[in-house]
RNA sequence: GGGCAGGUAGCGAAGCGGUCAAACGCAACAGACUGUAAAUCUGUCGGUCUCGCACCUUCGGAGGUUCGAAUCCUCCCCUGCCCA
């Protein structure tokens, strides 16, 4: 029921950054294949932050190959670490969540995740289950077993050390959570980016320690953001998520900086071999414009994530929006009071939801960015008469349909 | 427990009694140019309006001194380093 070893390797080894090691790798499969049952692999989900974007994308679809090579793979929720949250004083953005936060974290997390994975050959664990159970004697007994300086070998750490920056113990923790999560299921592998590179390594240490065989550890590169800087994230900015409609796909993506054109289709999408290096070529070739291949990667993205009818239609509303320079088909509505029909123009931006305060709107009629029903409106004291319904536009996006109340 | 150094807008970082809504850099936003790319140039970047060198709310928190405080004092909270 398994391909044999060789195909097994080349398809695992694909597109991965380090696996450490190939030799446990190959020793695990040959078992596997003898035995005739699937590895676990592992792969550890962070519930407060639900929200799936391409980033994440990349280790998914390395899980779902797999699963296609007929392995089970384990998501692990980090349910527990979610609950205790991340009370250094440098980074607040962690709130505590609540049992019940976590687990529709852990549902929604599930439910995106299964666009790209099979949801056949996937199992999901909240880690609460075994860490919620330590003793204080089974958390230090476990906290005996490495020891500061290798924690210290952590980047980050290492840099926040030199740095003089906080670094709480509970942080320490965290990489001996992950690895109890790896002793508790007995993966047999676990996925993570490159920057998970510790935190896998000391799973395999603790693995041992408990008497457990070694998982492999397999990282993935990581995804740089819309903004060709930063790796992917929600919190930066910079992302494209699961979730998001077709139309901000296809947007986000022909925004991404050209460079990164190549990269998206490497680790973002699952077109074969050939084509990809095809696209490779196109892409060196000077004669090829860039935004081609761009719209390519836009549509099969929305493809993926959405539908190739959703594709078609969403490359059809960027090219009006930007290329015509007209307004979207649909855009959202809002009613405004306006007695007589007429209202300033700095009113109608702030009460339309345009703009976070008047001052910004009154910022941007003076810069140009403000215009209703694509006529520029540069004076501030406009007044507006909307009793027919206007569109109004602010920048490049902002669209508002706007109708007397 | 003791000593020292710090906590300023999204981040970094000046300011150290008035001319501070607070220099500068980054990020962000807008305009121009484009391929809604990048790069570049220009402008903006706490809030309100009667748009003024106006008013209101900000410089870890709470009080206080002063005509006047981000700047001085007191207490508290937080961070780093050193000593114990």
């Amino acid at each position: 029921m398994f391909p044999p070893l060789n195909e097994q390797l080349d398809i695992i080894t694909r597109g991965t950054a380090e696996i450490i090691r190939v030799e446990d790798l190959e020793r695990k499969i040959n078992a596997s294949l003898h035995s005739n049952t699937p590895l676990k692999i592992k792969l550890g989900c962070d519930p407060s932050r639900p929200d799936l974007h391409l980033g994440h994308s990349v280790v998914l679809r390395k899980l779902r190959q797999f699963q296609d090579l007929g392995h089970q793979a384990i998501l692990i929720v980090g349910d527990f670490t979610g609950m205790i949250g991340d009370p250094s004083g440098r980074n607040r953005t962690r709130p505590p969540l609540s049992l019940k936060e976590t687990r529709a974290n852990g549902q929604s997390y599930f439910e995106q995740a299964t666009k790209i994975l099979s949801s056949t050959k996937v199992q999901m664990l909240y880690n609460s289950e075994w860490l919620g159970t330590m003793s204080f004697a089974d958390v230090t007994a476990l906290a005996s077993k490495y020891t500061v300086a290798r924690m210290l070998e952590r980047d980050d750490f290492e840099r926040r050390y030199k740095a003089g920056e906080p670094i709480s113990m509970h942080e320490f923790l965290y990489p001996l959570a992950q690895a109890m999560d790896s002793v508790a299921i007995r993966s047999d592998v676990e996925l993570g980016g490159t920057d998970q590179k510790f935190n896998l390594l000391v799973g395999r240490d603790i693995q041992r320690e408990y008497g457990v065989d070694p998982q492999v550890t397999i990282t993935m590169p990581i995804l740089v953001g819309t903004d060709g800087v930063e790796k992917m994230s929600k919190s930066l900015d910079n992302s494209i998520g699961f979730n998001e409609p077709p139309r901000e796909i296809f947007g986000k993506t022909m925004r991404i900086p050209d460079a990164l054109i190549y990269d998206y289709f490497l680790l973002a999408t699952d077109i074969p071999a050939g084509e990809l290096a095809a696209t490779k070529l196109e892409l060196a070739d000077p004669a090829t414009n860039p935004s081609t291949v761009k719209r390519r990667l836009a549509r099969t993205l929305v493809t993926l994530y959405h539908s190739a009818g959703d594709a078609v239609n969403a490359e059809r509303e960027f090219n009006r929006m930007f290329r015509e320079k007209e307004s979207p088909e649909e855009i959202q509505e809002t009613t405004v009071n306006a007695p007589e029909g007429r209202i300033g123009i700095i009113q109608l931006l702030a009460e339309a939801g345009l703009v976070p305060s008047r001052n910004e709107a009154r910022r941007m009629v003076e810069q140009g960015a403000v215009s209703v029903d694509g006529v520029r409106i540069a004076d501030q004291n406009a007044a507006i008469d909307i009793t027919a319904g206007v569109v109004v536009r602010v920048g490049k996006r902002g669209f508002r349909r706007v109708r007397p109340a």
